[in-house]
RNA sequence: GGGAGCGUAGCUCAGUUGGCAGAGCACCACGCUGUGGCCGUGGCGGUCGCGGGUUCAAGUCCCGUCGCUCCUCCCA
């Protein structure tokens, strides 16, 4: 019976492991040199967590949460963002109580049950940090800055992105504000969407949201949320602007970015890639300044941000994927010539020997010919070891640069010697580079 | 959630008004018996996404379903 993948959940082949081990290095790199300290929470928590912490009535958590009894009963769920974990984390463990400001970053899948299209699978991969316990916008401009200087590390042009950024305000801003949405779409409620009739009654934040054209009108004339928010926080996003100028921050103002969690407050940002097609939105974030204390802890204002990986991949990717497809490059490959028990025991034993070496080794499994294992050998490796009846009678083995052909022998008792071992398959450049370059003309390749 | 397109060999894809399921690449063997890259010959490989229906006959037409892709939506 075939069992084939669950819909929106996919594997990462060989082939595309290294890209992605390369982004997750350079994401740790970039949070570790900003001072964040990598945490790692469950993938799964209890629903309320999310009900409470995102907002009953975000679609993130009403539409696309996976949510499953355990085998008590308990409701759970699989996390689709990590913040409210994160936060959790940061009250359960009384990091408040450490006086310090929590640096956080956290790097890993999340769920989220959504039609699957390309930059958006059911489990995708979120990066992100998280710092907790300041309202200095100083700290807004910093976690625009870390992603800024991601997304710089990683090569991605800077023509290609934009910044944009907003104020939605504080808690005590936020119902005038919906009050005055409320006062300038129900005029004009006939024109609008049904989806946006909708959000009329529950949230009107969201109608700003609408990319919907009939909408448009109606929404280029809404009032402004930077007008509405309370002297504190203009005075505050006027700042983190300034801050975020210093730091030489391209950005645009759209006051028509509102974001989908409920805990967002004051500032709010969001990444854009021109190249990435419907799902165009790189990494998000802002501050939840209440947070903390909607979760149980003390009052505790922060900011954070949380990219995707499948979108950094989409873009990263080479458009040619046909890379090496033999694997991993090999120092040596051990190919053992006929079938007797000795000779492929000792094929093994030096194997093993060449790893000991730190050569990196793979051996002749398939049984293939001769002629056809040297064939593979060639493709992947830089020098090929042969064993067979024939290097047994003469207690050494067969061996040959597969770069300039040159063929060379090894005696049996220098593979019991790891330092002379590495000294016979000295590499000078890398077998990848050497490919490229061959010494010998004769033994060149086309090109791969 | 709404709309559209596409599912044929491991991969990329042909397949005519319904009439024996194909090519290239890859893989394997041989030419060349224990020494690679080139060339040649042959071979392996298919529930034509799945399930129904129409038909003497379905990869082809119809219905359903699953998956992928695109738009919309949402967002990472």
């Amino acid at each position: 019976m075939k069992v084939e993948s669950v819909r929106g959940m996919r594997d990462i082949l060989p082939e595309e492991t290294p890209l992605w081990q390369k982004l997750e290095a350079e994401i740790r790199a970039a949070f570790a040199l900003y001072g964040y300290g990598e945490i790692r929470v469950p993938l799964v928590e209890r629903v309320e967590l999310f009900s409470r912490g995102v907002g009953e009535e975000t679609e993130v958590v009403d539409k696309q949460m996976y949510v499953f009894p355990d085998r008590k009963g308990l409701q759970l769920a699989l996390r689709p963002e990590a913040t409210a974990s994160v936060v959790r984390a940061y009250v359960e463990h009384g990091l408040h109580a450490k006086g310090d400001l929590a640096k956080l970053s956290y790097l890993g899948a999340m769920f989220r049950y959504e039609k699957p299209q390309l930059g958006r699978q059911r489990q995708f991969h979120q990066y992100g940090v998280e710092a907790i316990g300041s309202l200095d916008p100083a700290l807004d401009a910093e976690v625009m800055d870390v992603s800024a200087y991601l997304m710089e590390k990683l090569g991605l042009d800077r023509r290609g992105l934009t910044l944009r950024l907003n104020t939605i305000g504080c808690r005590q801003d936020r119902e005038p504000y919906r009050e005055a949405l409320r006062l300038h779409f129900l005029p004009r409620a006939s024109q609008l969407c049904p989806d946006c009739q909708r959000r009329l009654v529950g949230n009107p934040l969201r109608i700003l949201d609408c990319k919907r054209p009939q909408c448009q009108s109606a929404i280029m004339a809404a009032p402004k949320s930077s007008d509405y928010v309370c002297e504190a926080c203009q005075g505050h996003f006027h700042q983190v602007q300034d801050y975020v100028k210093a730091l030489d921050i391209r950005f645009e103002l759209d006051h028509t970015l509102v974001r989908g969690l409920d805990y967002y407050t004051r500032t709010v940002f969001e990444l854009c890639s021109r190249d990435l097609g419907a799902q165009d939105a790189l990494l998000g974030g802002g501050r939840y300044d209440d947070l903390v204390e909607l979760l149980g802890g003390p009052a505790t204002p922060a900011i954070g941000f949380a990219g995707g990986m499948e979108r950094l991949v989409l873009l990263l990717e080479p458009p040619e994927t046909q890379q090496e497809r033999g694997g991993v490059p090999l120092d040596v490959y051990v190919i053992p010539v006929g079938d007797d028990q000795h000779s492929r025991s000792m094929a093994a034993s030096i194997l093993m020997r060449l790893r000991r070496a730190r050569l990196v080794s793979d051996a002749e499994y398939k049984g293939r010919s001769l002629r056809k294992a040297m064939q593979v050998a060639s493709n992947r490796a830089h020098f090929v070891v042969l064993v067979g009846p024939d290097e047994l009678a003469e207690g050494k083995a067969k061996a040959k640069d597969l770069i300039t052909g040159v063929p060379f022998e090894v005696e049996f008792h220098w593979f019991s010697d790891a330092e002379a071992l590495r000294g016979f398959f000295q590499r000078e450049i890398s077998p990848h580079a050497a490919r490229g370059q061959p010494s010998d003309p004769e033994h060149e390749k086309p090109p791969l």
